[in-house]
DNA sequence: ATGTCGATTTGCT
DNA sequence: GCAAATCGACATA
């Protein structure tokens, strides 16, 4: 099964987040590579960036917590949101622009066993995995590996060719920024339509 | 120093 | 449908 590559850095090394929100949906997200790890093939991604987006972390400045969306492309941010839930970012445009594509949803692909003992859900449910802060949890990602490399750390994106087309693909203002003025309108919510690994619509 | 709110999820009513 | 859980960032003093 060793058809998939690990996206180069080059995919994450553009300006517009939007663009990278897109193309991640159908790649794949891989955890602890080897001894029982977990797979998950991601279904929904938010983006997040740029001086006109007062959703984004960064929209104020630099701060300890967002440091890593000015990071290198290609690196994870990973964020406490409400003091609870672990938010797994992929960092995207060039270094010192910041940017970033949250993943909103996945659908497990391998390690599915493992990801129900962590969720304490039926393998069978998909809470297993649709919503940002659930599915951290079931891949296991943790605080720590905030701005680690996608190329060659502990997480991993890859591609095993699987390609989500335009028709398939279903556009939305983002979830939870109602405070951001205009920037709440931004159409930057990407979803494979029709999935049910898409975090569940809570308004 | 103190208070408010957030890129959310869950369980109880 | 509502509120709790819980911490860092930010605004106000």
């Amino acid at each position: 099964m060793s058809l998939a590559k690990i996206l180069p850095r080059s995919f994450y090394e553009r300006e517009n987040p939007v663009e990278v929100a897109i193309d991640l949906l159908g790649k794949i997200v891989r955890v602890d590579q080897g001894r029982g790890g977990c797979a998950a093939r991601i279904v929904e991604a938010e983006a997040y960036g740029g001086l006109k987006d007062r959703a984004s972390h960064a929209w104020r400045g630099r701060t300890p917590r967002n440091e890593s969306m000015f990071g290198r492309p290609g690196t994870a941010y990973i964020y406490l949101c409400y003091g609870i839930h672990r938010m797994f970012n992929v960092v995207t445009a060039p270094k010192d622009v910041p940017a970033a594509v949250l993943i909103r949803g996945v659908e497990p692909i391998e390690g599915r066993a493992l990801m129900a003992r962590r969720r304490k859900w039926p393998p069978s449910d998909f809470r297993l995995t649709a919503g940002p802060g659930v599915l951290t949890v079931a891949l296991g990602i943790r605080m720590e590996w905030d701005r680690t490399d996608l190329v060659c750390g502990p997480i991993r994106i890859e591609d095993d060719g699987v390609r989500i087309s335009s028709a398939q693909t279903q556009r939305r203002p983002r979830v939870g920024v109602n405070y951001a003025g205009p920037a709440a309108e931004f159409r930057w919510r990407f979803s494979v339509r029709g999935n049910p690994w898409v975090s569940r619509s809570r308004s």
